[in-house]
DNA sequence: GTCTATATCAAGATAGAC
DNA sequence: GTCTATCTTGATATAGAC
């Protein structure tokens, strides 16, 4: 019940920001609790008297980027909701990445954050389900294939962007 | 040299065949030298008298998946390549995650192989590879999605999918 | 609220005997 | 080609003193 980010004491939050530093800067791979302590001066056992888990410390950085999504993405068009989708993860490729490529535990999020953040891309496509999870896949399978460097050295992907913006815009 | 999937001795690719069915059960984080080791019925050391490191083992099941996509995608219009690719994630999950979700140690790989595995997108589409990596990426999108459960419960990811696959066919 | 000490577990990889 | 023994590293988490 107190794991939702706005129910974090103030020392919690200081840990998750350290939290967040780390993430940003060696990616969820190098997110451990030791590491965490360490840059708020404490010892890894002390975390655990701010937070239940590790997993608790995930949400509250996977909350702070759905609300983040939900701001950055705000009122735009198709090929708008695009830029801003790519320059997000590109600002935030380890934050993006801990967001989406593990199944989401939703019982550790504020109820209606994750449909919050969806919102704009529904709105983008004029209220179509399915086109907006078809949209929405498509601008996840090119952040992740560029972010692991998944496509040929030489690959115009402002390009491929624009071809997959332009087929969802008819 | 020897780690390329058609150099490898006959115990070799007894321990691939074992990490295969290991990982199909179990996934990528299942798969630990000691796990496969196990199911040839030796210890963890005597792998590495075969195999140099666990990543030429990846390498290995990498290389297969992509001579079975360059097999499973062949000849096939856009619509019947998407269902095809639905259909080879959603039979292989472990491997497709193997596959995709991580950059691609392509020194490891038999030279041409990715780009073999990837042809049959470039034919589908008629040859514009922006607009084969538009398609590839929301095909892969909305893989990674349905894998990892990101859609709503009640989502109808058909409609999604042919969502998709309309925009991309004009 | 912080600490030290520890439990528990697991990973990849190497040395050297047989 | 296989083994045992070991190195090295690292993780999450708990117990209990202060």
């Amino acid at each position: 019940m107190a794991s939702s980010a706005h129910e974090l004491t103030p020392r919690a939050r200081e840990i998750v920001a350290a939290a967040r530093e780390l993430l940003e800067a060696e990616g969820p791979e190098g997110l451990s609790m030791r590491r965490v302590a360490d840059r708020v001066g404490i010892r890894a056992p002390s975390i655990y008297k701010h937070l239940p888990d590790k997993e608790a410390l995930e949400a509250a950085l996977i909350s702070a980027g759905f609300e983040e999504w939900a701001e950055a993405f705000k009122g735009e068009t198709p090929e708008e909701l695009g830029r801003a989708y790519r320059a997000y993860a590109l600002a935030h490729p380890h934050l993006y990445r801990l967001m989406t490529e593990r199944p989401l535990a939703r019982e550790r999020l504020t109820p209606g954050l994750e449909e919050r953040a969806a919102q704009p891309i529904v709105d983008a496509v004029g209220g179509d389900a399915d086109a907006a999870r078809a949209v929405w896949a498509f601008a996840h399978g090119m952040t992740m294939l560029e972010l692991n460097g998944r496509f040929p050295p030489g690959a115009d992907l402002d390009a491929a962007w624009a071809a997959g913006m332009r087929a969802f815009r008819r």
